[in-house]
DNA sequence: CAACGTTTATAAGAGAGGAACACAAATCCT
DNA sequence: AGGATTTGTGTTCCTCTCTTATAAACGTTG
């Protein structure tokens, strides 16, 4: 059905299986070989050589395992090695710009992480920000890693093909190719992939967080806006251009508040943080410290707050029950403010979903908070750029002739 | 990142390549040789080889091409055998039922549908029914194919998994294990498999009809209710149980009619078949044939009924928004009823989605009506049914220590 | 300390597609 | 009409990759 099932040859076989292997150290972390050999379905002997090319190049390495109970031989550990191979994760947030060097195995090896206002900015001047960030983690590095790529989430409607990010209504853009200003400043040293902050998000709630191990997965994100991501049938639900899940505007109330998308009863129009602080009685512009003051309100139990986190729930649980009802989800993970007020608008949430969505759908969903915090988007960069990597992992392995000359 | 991808061998590269090869058959018809190797990306010695393979089980025969036009030595015709390999399709719909026989290639071998009256049927009849087409159909027949498999297309709510019909509005069923029914009634020949009408329509349609080649649709289709299909990627977009899809019971209007789900202002509630009766002053009772007075009416020109038209697709304008935004799709396929009223809806709900959903979503999508009129749901069914062949058609070829000895 | 169970190590085997070459069958051009 | 050109088939040998088989290694357990 898909077109990359045309033409398969041996290779094909080589690449697919050397990319289970590094795919599963990469999240799941050290694993024995005969682990492996469980969770591929190889056999030992297939393993056994393509765990020896990655420990050829460095990328993994192997270590006795501790002898711990079991009979037999002990298996070897095999420990992805997150110094040979790293990316640099940027993040352009609604109020904060952040950079990380992650290894492989998600090892996160330094983040850092600047506030800025709330403002509209030049494209120029956030690159410029961002790629300062990324100098001062290459600078403070040690040893000799191989950058891979870099991945960046942006709030904002962006392009995957190419980096362009068509709206970004919180940085006052319109059509600002992200990826090519930040490779004419970073230069051209690694591939670097551009996505939406709430899609990137709900890569690392999947693979890391709060939905490891489901594969029909919608993140839901309230920051100012409102943003999503999917992941159906374990793999990101993008769309045609990667403009997909941009739940914050399904229109769930026609004759509702004009949104900034220009439509109108948008959802993020009822619950985003704006939504909360009129109905807690604070001025929309009161940024973070406005929702932190907010969250320690509810906390206390004022009742007025209460209230307002009740309304929330409501539409919380009406957008939620129409997603429910699309994309039959096993889990519905909150992040961002939503993930904060969780507890408070949890009951509410949930039983408008009982009353809204299918019944055979409404059986099958949890909603959780997310686990990640307010790095989720960050961390989901880093992954998408290792991707190239854990895709076809032969590329970065030593030509396969040196190796016959080196055992010869 | 899907859980397939694991365990290679050379045997699933075998394997993905005859699959490849005969669902490029199956779904775009007799190829030469030649355009096998341009599309699969294999060698001639390949493809030659697994063809051989395929004619040896008679799932396919070469033929000479016609001698026309084009210099160099021609290349023989492949041509999928509708007579060796066939399936059984069915489908409860709204007010029909109805039965196919399908060859492999997708030619319709023999189709009957029969009218029934729209009130509830216990499970009992309507199986008993359908086997009574299906009984018909391969009585019929001439030669010996072989049954691949048996699809089901069902207006309700159905499970992947085991074919659990959880909920048909239509039909007054809940809960009803309708492949375990039929099986019982058809015998364990071959594999049933249900899923949801719209679901399969969508197969339909992406895979012979309007939206051949686009790899992310939404179809819709209205009829007394209103189902959805998704194809994200290329692949059907179930999620966890099946029950993905489900776009009628979005829920757009707050304030709006209690919804026969136990929502209020579910989107069907604005855009289905009652919501165009009444508007045009018809009664909400009058089932197709009222429905075919409103079209009447309004290809008459009737200021009334155009009005009625207009509103209703202000409605499927805010509802098709959404889920743009949501999905991202390259198109919409309008199916049912939806497909017969695009005419004279089409206009408003352009406008609608030019206000309210995100532009560069908005810029990307078309919508187009169906191309496969009502038998779109029977036709996915029959693709549904087809999926283990085409998926696997090793098992379906001789054992291949047999064929040494015949060359030898 | 010897038996046992699990895993590693190594070599031989089997399955599948790729590359190269000779030959075949059309069309095109003179 | 006949040869050049083009495209494709048939066939053989090669390469790649995983599996199977067998022996050796290693730690536990009684």
């Amino acid at each position: 059905m898909s077109r990359d099932s045309v033409g398969q040859r041996s290779e094909t076989v080589r690449r697919a299986n050397l990319s289970a292997i590094l795919r599963e150290l990469h999240v799941s972390g050290p694993l024995s070989r005969s682990e492996l050999v469980a969770r591929t379905g190889l056999t030992r002997s297939a393993i056994r050589g393509l765990i020896g090319e990655f420990v050829a190049a460095d990328l993994v390495g192997e270590e006795r395992a501790d002898p711990l109970g079991a009979p037999g031989r002990p298996s070897p550990l095999v420990r992805p090695n997150s110094q040979r191979a790293f990316v640099i994760a940027l993040e352009i947030a609604v109020d904060s710009l952040a950079a990380a060097r992650v290894g492989l195995g998600g090892q996160v090896l330094d983040l850092r992480r600047v506030d800025r206002p709330r403002r509209h900015f030049a494209p120029a001047e956030i690159v410029a920000d961002l790629v300062r960030l990324a100098a001062a983690l290459q600078r403070d590095r040690r040893g000799a890693g191989e950058l891979i790529g870099v991945g960046v989430a942006v709030v904002g409607v962006a392009r995957r093909s190419d980096g362009l990010v068509t709206t970004a209504p919180n940085l006052g853009w319109h059509n600002v190719p992200l990826r090519d200003l930040l490779r004419a400043a970073l230069g051209p040293a690694a591939p670097i992939a551009v996505a939406n902050e709430a899609d990137l998000g709900a890569l690392a709630e999947a693979r890391r967080g709060a939905a490891r191990g489901s594969d029909d997965v919608l993140f839901v994100s309230g920051e100012v806006g409102v943003g999503g991501g999917i992941i159906a049938n374990g793999n990101p639900m993008t769309g045609v251009a990667g403009y997909g899940g941009e739940v914050g505007h399904i229109a769930v109330n026609p004759d509702g508040r004009p949104c900034r998308c220009g439509s109108i009863g948008c959802w993020e129009t009822e619950v985003g943080e704006g939504a909360l602080l009129v109905r807690a009685g604070h001025s929309v512009d009161g940024g973070r410290a406005a929702v932190d003051a907010v969250l320690r309100e509810a906390a206390a139990g004022s009742r007025g707050t209460l209230d307002a986190m009740e309304a929330i729930g409501h539409w919380l649980g009406i957008g939620l029950a129409s997603l429910v009802n699309v994309l039959n989800p096993r889990l519905i993970v909150l992040g961002g403010l939503f993930g904060r007020i969780h507890p408070f608008v949890r009951e509410r949430l949930e039983a408008e979903l009982d009353r809204r969505a299918l019944q055979a759908s409404r059986e099958l969903v949890r909603i959780v908070p997310a686990s990640l915090g307010v790095d989720a988007p960050l961390l989901g960069a880093a992954e998408l750029a290792f991707e190239p990597l854990l895709a076809d992992p032969s590329r970065w392995l030593p030509p396969r002739d040196l190796l016959v000359l080196a055992s010869a």
